[in-house]
DNA sequence: CGCATTTGACCAGCGC
DNA sequence: GCGCTGGTCAAATGCG
């Protein structure tokens, strides 16, 4: 990715971007873009007016800015037409549909959810694979009962979608650490079986994960941790203790494009921040728009750099 | 022989 | 109380 060298390429995509993201319903918007086309015109003539390419930059930055706004925008009125349709959808039939909700009548135990196993609360898109992890962070409906007991002993669920093979009858997700299988049982709204597995450190590690694929997708696996390790992940050697299992966890790729997976949010917060991450995937697919983000980057950086 | 996996039994929570 | 369901246990089994 050369993002420095290109930055005149970067604006034009920028511009294309643009356009197709938000055709023809910011017309300030697109007079602006114009100007900045011009300058990079500019640019090219290699005419370096500092004080103009700040100013040019501070142009960019605002333009970043709007389609910031534009973008929180089609976020909120996606979430609005979702929120419309799921109604819509369990009005018509109550019983189909969800995408596997989990339709949990058990009552969860009382700890807190939070997080993914590994610590990585961060977009995966630094991993450069975006596996979809789907942080489960449901209300803790703490009933009054558990008194003083252990505070500590905290367990966080998360859930991860593995793209995998659905001739692979082994339900095995390959993330780094080793598993002791303990059990498992055919349940009610799926075909497939739930694997129980434990940590192989246990019970000094209190991790355990339940295996199973999806019933829409049997490519897919449905992997749900349940705790955190305290111990060193897989490959311990590297010393970096805060990102357990490091690269090694969870190496599924992108085998799926994996739009639907996160769908089945209740909550507007959660909702959003799933859709934000499925959008900043589908954005990163775009080379156009990273070499756009690229220059808006470099743009930032020279800004600062200059003042 | 030691270890992990398999698999039916058992248990607890929940709805009726 | 009863039945259903998910989760766990542990004896049996398999494997290196
Ligand atoms: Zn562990």
């Amino acid at each position: 990715m050369d993002c420095s060298s290109s930055l005149d390429i970067s604006l034009n995509l920028n511009i294309n971007a643009f356009d197709r993201s938000f055709p023809a319903k910011l017309p300030e918007e697109e007079v602006k873009v114009s100007t900045s086309a011009g300058v990079e015109r500019k640019w090219l003539v290699k005419e370096k007016s500092a004080s103009e390419l700040r100013e040019e930059l501070n142009r960019v930055y605002s333009e970043n800015k709007k389609i910031k706004e534009t973008l929180e925008t089609v976020c909120e009125k996606y979430y609005a037409l979702h929120h419309h349709l799921e109604k819509l959808q369990s009005r018509k039939s109550p019983g189909i549909d969800h995408i596997e909700q989990p339709t949990k009548k058990r009552k969860q135990d009382p700890a807190d959810f939070l997080g993914f196993p590994n610590g990585k609360t961060e977009n995966s898109s630094s991993n450069q694979d975006h596996h979809h992890q789907q942080y489960e962070q449901k209300n803790q409906l703490l009933s009054c009962k558990r008194p003083i007991t252990d505070s500590f002993n905290k367990a966080k669920v998360s859930t991860v979608y593995v793209p995998a093979d659905s001739s692979d009858t082994s339900l095995t997700v390959k993330d780094g650490y080793q598993w002791r299988k303990y059990g498992q049982k055919v349940t009610r709204d799926n075909p497939s079986p739930r694997a129980y597995f434990r940590c192989s450190f246990a019970p000094s590690c209190p991790v355990k994960k339940k295996v199973q694929r999806s019933a829409e997708d049997p490519s897919i696996l449905v992997a749900t941790y349940e705790g955190t390790h305290n111990h060193l992940g897989p490959n311990a050697s590297e010393g970096d203790a805060t990102s357990q299992g490091g690269s090694s966890t969870v190496t599924l790729d992108m085998v799926h494009g994996g739009q639907r997976l996160a769908l089945e949010k209740n909550e507007r917060g959660t909702m959003q921040e799933v859709l934000v991450q499925q959008m900043a995937s589908s954005l990163t697919n775009d080379s156009n728009f990273t070499a756009a983000l690229a220059a808006a980057i470099t743009g930032r950086l020279m800004e600062q750099s200059r003042t």
